[in-house]
DNA sequence: CTCCGCTAGATTGTATACAATCTTCTAATC
DNA sequence: GATTAGAAGATTGTATACAATCTAGCGGAG
């Protein structure tokens, strides 16, 4: 028997794993949200359920039309690219900001770099998500501006549902984590604009690759 | 009798109304929001009523906790850097892209300069915050970057939290709309930079404005 | 006087039930 | 055969009712 969890955080809870489910892409862009059949996988009523779909709606994971029901919000190929570029505003702020307060991250990006080689190896791709995720919550954190980490996060959401539809394994070479070694090494100096150079190049290389793959596959 | 509206649109309808509500100042920030008197007060019952926060809680504009109710989320001067700080970086990405684009909006600028200023001499602050926050809703969706136009009306919308809060009439001279105007005129000859110059002295000023009447009031 | 502990009232959380709407399938008409 | 009308089923929207929890006020112990 389940632990009937405290009820304080029970709504909580069921945002967290509803978010989660479509973050990872069980719920694939685009999939309709049937109220009673959520209700049931995740063991509530469909009171909490549609609440907590108004909350993804609110935060922009989900659509809902009035008597037509919940769709996990679609992506588009523009939406890859209309991304990057905001996510790259606002992750270029956040490096300006710590690199001003001369915040060190290299410790536990050298962690992650360690483990990201065994996860590289073993091909586990949602544990290479994880890290990644990881790293760059870090640095919104590092920013000490709760309204930017909230707009990452956000923009973190989207681009999860973007990897979890369209990554590869191929995608995340070592240099990925070399890159973020350099943003922190920077960072560590006080040299915002070097690590804005590296978080540039950075995020070019992921969105192109995302591109070429979906050209290679999709006609539309 | 008030028409029924059509059923399709209560429910935005209902949100789009406390939205405003909250805006606006009606609902201060920190208000507690008791739900058997906002279900009475826009006429629907309190099932509706929850989603509808439960979706401005996910744009950010309320808080709620579990057991204890609904809270208009406080604003702290603290806040008010962050938020012209996330706000420049993020309307400063949607000028350059409409720069590139060489997107033309100074008709509509010129206009609302002209209602400006007879709402400075009739006093009118909200129809100042309306004519303020339509330009820069035109900036956000000249940049043709659906994610940066709503990240930039979630920013707004605190501003607008923000300005209701603490502005006065004051605060809106006549710089103010000649900024917007030198704003779109760089706009329309492409030079992107030099629509951002002017745009990091407006915010700053505006932002200044904010904290020293904030400082000569409130003690905390 | 202060600090607990308790009860009554207020408020929130959700299950149930039913109304409203949409979707799909069938069948009749052209 | 294509098209439309209609009805049955599926699904969403919300009111009602009740359970769970919190809050405020009161009285007693220290």
């Amino acid at each position: 028997m389940r632990a009937p969890r405290a009820p304080e955080q029970r709504f909580e809870s069921l945002v967290d794993a509803l978010r989660e489910a479509i973050l990872t892409g069980r719920y694939a862009p685009g999939t309709r949200l049937v109220q009673e059949e959520l209700a049931e996988a995740f063991g509530v009523s469909r009171i909490p359920l549609r609440e907590a779909l108004r909350r993804l709606e609110g935060e922009g994971l989900v659509v809902i039309s009035a008597n037509k029901g919940a769709v996990v919000r679609p992506l588009s190929p523009k939406d890859v690219v209309d991304l990057y570029e905001l996510r790259l505003a606002l992750e270029s702020l956040a490096l300006r900001r710590a690199a001003e307060r001369f915040v060190d991250l290299r410790e536990s990006t050298r962690r992650r770099h360690a483990e990201a080689r065994r996860a590289i190896a073993a091909r586990a791709l949602p544990t290479l998500f994880r890290l990644d995720r990881d790293f760059h919550a870090d640095v919104a954190a590092a920013s000490d501006n709760p309204h930017l980490v909230a707009a990452l996060g956000a923009q973190w959401s989207q681009i999860m549902r973007v990897m979890h539809a369209y990554f590869q394994v191929e995608m995340y070479p070592e240099a990925v984590w070399d890159d973020h070694e350099a943003i922190v090494e920077a960072l560590a100096h006080g040299d915002g604009e070097a690590a804005v150079n590296v978080l540039t190049r950075h995020l070019s290389e992921s969105r192109d690759a995302i591109l070429a793959h979906l050209r290679s596959k999709v006609v539309t």
